[in-house]
DNA sequence: TTATTAATGAAAATGATTTTCATTATCATT
DNA sequence: AATGATAATGAAAATCATTTTCATTAATAA
């Protein structure tokens, strides 16, 4: 359990408990890359705890996203998607979704650029708009590998 | 109804037909700078429109998406919103949501940098997993300038 | 004008997420 | 370590946006 020490002071600060799902879902998201919905959550973590409940694992996951610990996606197939946040910048990462088979690419290329960007246009939205900017998203579009080749043999 | 004709040319070839509620919902986002939802875009209408129906609203926002004519947006209040594409360059931009209010301001400084950090981004994926980017989004989240003074106020 | 068939709208179905509420578990304080 | 206050949990029900079904209507090619 890498983070638990941290994480468990982070909660303390926030007027929550420690509790065993929310420990288990945090360590079971930290553990993986994947970009899991909250019923992938619950099946894998029903193996280990039969008792977890949906509805605990969206709460939860609605607590970390609030927390800051977690990124809630939506990347246009029905349900909500979640991620581990790093805190790590080299993990700093964007999307590629493939708007045919939903696939997500993790993409970190160019990232001194951006964050360049990024930091000029807040300053500029704080000046402009007195809008104060906690978190930004960039995604691309588009069609992975497998879809590009279907719709390129069906002509 | 400015685009009227470009309109009808661009659904004869995409096997659809031109009826009167999709001239209708498309004139509309047309005309307005609001993120919609189907809801609300089904209420503006029916005072013109009585007979139409909420499903025909999200068959075309779908088409329309599908098409390329508008934008379908995800500010996280639980429903899908929808702006129109316009094709002017200059009309680029990206939103400012607030995570409080929900509210979506349009800004569009450093597009230039952007778009070129995008077609860097674009080469590269294509490069680098065969990904074809076709389209992109940024957002940013934060507080707006209301939201900001109320959570000042609280403590 | 007509035939073909895509589009529509009403109602029902779906499915993700939330709410309710009785029970249980956490944790500060004995 | 035991206790008490109350936050967290889980099951079931409720919500609510979106989709599906299907009979009817309207758009368009011929």
């Amino acid at each position: 359990m890498p983070g638990l020490h941290k994480w468990r002071h982070q909660f303390r600060g926030h007027v929550s408990r420690w509790t065993v799902p929310r420990e288990a879902i945090l360590d079971l998201l930290s553990r993986t890359s994947k970009h899991l919905s909250a019923k992938e959550i619950y099946a894998l973590l029903y193996r280990m705890y039969p008792g977890i409940g949906l509805t605990t694992v969206y709460r939860t996951m609605d607590l970390l996203a609030r927390t800051g610990l977690i990124n809630k996606l939506d990347i246009g197939d029905g349900q909500s998607r979640y991620e581990f946040k790093s805190s790590k910048k080299e993990e700093h990462h964007h999307h590629l979704i493939c708007t045919n088979c939903e696939k997500i690419i993790d993409y970190s290329d160019f990232v001194e650029e951006e964050l360049e960007l990024v930091k000029k246009t807040e300053k500029n939205l704080a000046k402009k708009f007195n809008f104060i900017v906690k978190d930004h998203n960039i995604e691309f579009y588009g069609l992975c590998e497998k879809c590009k080749k279907i719709s390129e043999e069906r002509r």
